[in-house]
RNA sequence: GCCGCCAUAGCUCAGUUGGUUAGAGCGCUUGAUUGUGGAUCAAGAGGUCCCCCGUUCGAGCCGGGGUGGUGGUACCA
């Protein structure tokens, strides 16, 4: 019971969840201003919504059960009702447009940020809490409209400074796969459970390549450490025509929707599905090889219903331990025709992409992305407290520059000169304020010290011995009148912007 | 969920066949060097060796279980 007392909380945070520093907060800022500008050039218009919803509302009950779904956060209202933190932002925008629908413009063009939750195993560039910023077009049904999401994501990739060639759009088409599963006499409901495995097992294609999938179709699969994934159980003919599927890939768009198109001519799904891949294969000319259908490329099964796109990073880079890293995908989407329609009779159809930021900022880091790097963080002007008594007249200083626009503070803590000038180093603040009796009760009236911090690390860099460092540390500095504080440290301050 | 690997100071890690008081580097705090961070030097603080049980005269080390982390895999709106 005594364990009660003493018992101190941990200070520690949930796995998958991660603070953000001050470099970090503004490097996202100048992402998600990069996005929002070029959404902003494609039509679109913001708009938020809250990050809990109703679960029912994001259609994450178990099915049979009076519970949401794992995987996502949920808890009770006070009136019994399931609520739960947002997955992703598309289900709440169906939700936002169903409930405004009479008042939007059709089609509605609209994007939004924001932190969407996943209760499930964080890994790698997999998190608990992430940021997506979403484009949607709610009310179109032609393909142009998924055409466009293509081209502005690609854009999009290019604004936050991914170079041409180290990032594709790869497009697919729901229908395409549904077309598949008839080829090999997987249609109809009472197939539903084997096609979702085979779908899986295709999805892992650029992960495991032929041979992995081939397992994957047939028997089953055994990973590196010893477990066992289950097969589809395909037969050998079967495996066959989806691995030929996967392998359409042409030499350009046009090729590989010829090739699929000859797959299976005679499944109108499948047919509808290439149609529209040509369609979008001829909107999106223009960009060559950085939009290619990809006939690989799944997606989550839950609700897309044509196209689907996938932003992958195609570069590599060595990490810390000298492994490589492949960031992989960065982003997706697709046509969900029927997500509006849960709230009304009848489908809306709507299409859109999202952006993982959170994976995109950790890739722009790993490739020293100018965007995300940038300036190195300033702190503010510190002035010092030699004489506590005088504190009044410190904050003065410290007014006089703050009403001049400088970022400027007064050392609020207790320790001696060294440490403060130690603190202001850490604050990295280029400059210090320093002034003690000598300086206040000088003979041309009251002065100040101002010390370039930054020009006193590059001296020190040089130095040899005591007396040259102590020299050189003075060259750092200079005393002003009190009154000339504000252009001094302009001075100062201009040196190192 | 399943499989593997790991757990010693704030961080990165040493620690002999099981043997007295568990170490290093970096970091941190304080001090010296005229009243000056970053150089140099000195001193100091900081440990439930993840937890529990067992084996043993004796466990950081061996065995079992648990917890946490991590990698793979499954699921992934």
């Amino acid at each position: 019971m005594t364990d009660i007392e003493t018992k101190r909380a941990e200070a520690r945070l949930p796995r998958g969840l991660g603070d953000r520093g001050p470099e970090d907060i503004a490097a996202t800022h100048r992402m998600l201003e990069a996005i929002r500008q070029t959404y902003e050039l494609y039509g679109f218009e913001a708009v938020e919504t809250p990050l809990i919803e109703f679960t029912d509302a994001l259609g994450k009950f178990l099915p049979d059960l009076d519970r949401p779904n794992e995987g996502v956060f949920s808890f009770k209202d006070d009136d019994e009702q399931w609520l739960s933190l947002r997955y992703d932002l598309t289900a709440p925008l169906a939700r936002y447009v169903a409930e405004n629908f009479d008042r939007l413009p059709k089609p509605y063009r609209s994007f939004r940020a924001g932190m969407v939750f996943r209760n499930e195993k964080p890994g790698p560039g997999r998190f608990r809490q992430f940021m997506q910023f979403d484009a949607d077009t709610v009310g179109s049904a032609s393909v142009a409209a998924d055409a466009e999401m293509c081209m502005m994501a690609a854009d999009t990739l290019e604004a936050l400074g991914i170079k041409r060639g180290d990032y594709v759009i790869k497009v697919n088409n729901r229908k395409v796969l549904d077309g598949v599963m008839e080829a090999i006499g997987l249609g109809g409901p009472e197939n539903a459970g084997r096609r979702l495995i085979v779908l899986r097992a295709m999805d892992k294609f650029d992960k495991f390549g032929v041979d992995g999938v081939r397992l994957l179709l047939g028997t089953g699969r055994k990973d590196e450490s010893g477990d066992f994934t289950k097969g589809a159980g395909l037969d050998a003919a079967q495996a066959d025509k989806v691995l030929a599927i996967l392998d359409a890939k042409g030499a350009d768009n046009h090729a590989t929707v010829d090739k699929l198109a000859a797959a299976f001519g005679d499944s109108p799904r499948g047919h509808e599905g290439t149609e529209e891949l040509r369609a979008i294969a001829d909107l999106v000319a223009g960009y060559g090889a950085r939009i290619s259908i990809d006939p690989a490329i799944v997606r989550g099964l839950e609700y897309y219903t044509g196209p689907v796109f996938e932003a992958e990073l195609t570069f590599e880079v060595t990490g810390d331990d000298g492994k490589p890293i492949r960031f992989g995908s960065v982003g997706g989407g697709g046509r969900y025709d029927g997500l509006v329609g849960r709230f009304r009779g009848e489908d809306v159809p709507a299409t859109g992409f999202s952006i993982g930021v959170s994976r995109l900022f950790s890739a722009l880091k790993a490739i020293k992305s100018p965007l995300v790097a940038g300036s190195a963080h300033r702190g503010p002007v510190v002035v010092l407290v030699l004489d506590k008594p005088e504190i009044a007249r410190y904050q003065a200083l410290v007014t006089q520059l703050r009403s001049a626009g400088i970022a400027a503070e007064l050392y609020l803590g207790q320790s001696g000169m060294n440490a403060q000038l130690k603190y202001a180093d850490k604050r990295k603040a280029i400059c210090a304020v320093i002034q003690g009796s000598n300086e206040r009760d000088h003979a041309d009236g009251p002065q100040v010290v101002v010390r370039d911090l930054v020009l006193g690390l590059e001296l020190a860099k040089s130095t040899k011995d005591r007396a040259d460092y102590i020299e050189l540390r003075a060259k750092a500095q200079s005393a002003v009148a009190e009154t000339d504080l504000v252009a001094k440290v302009r001075e100062v301050l201009g040196r190192h912007t």
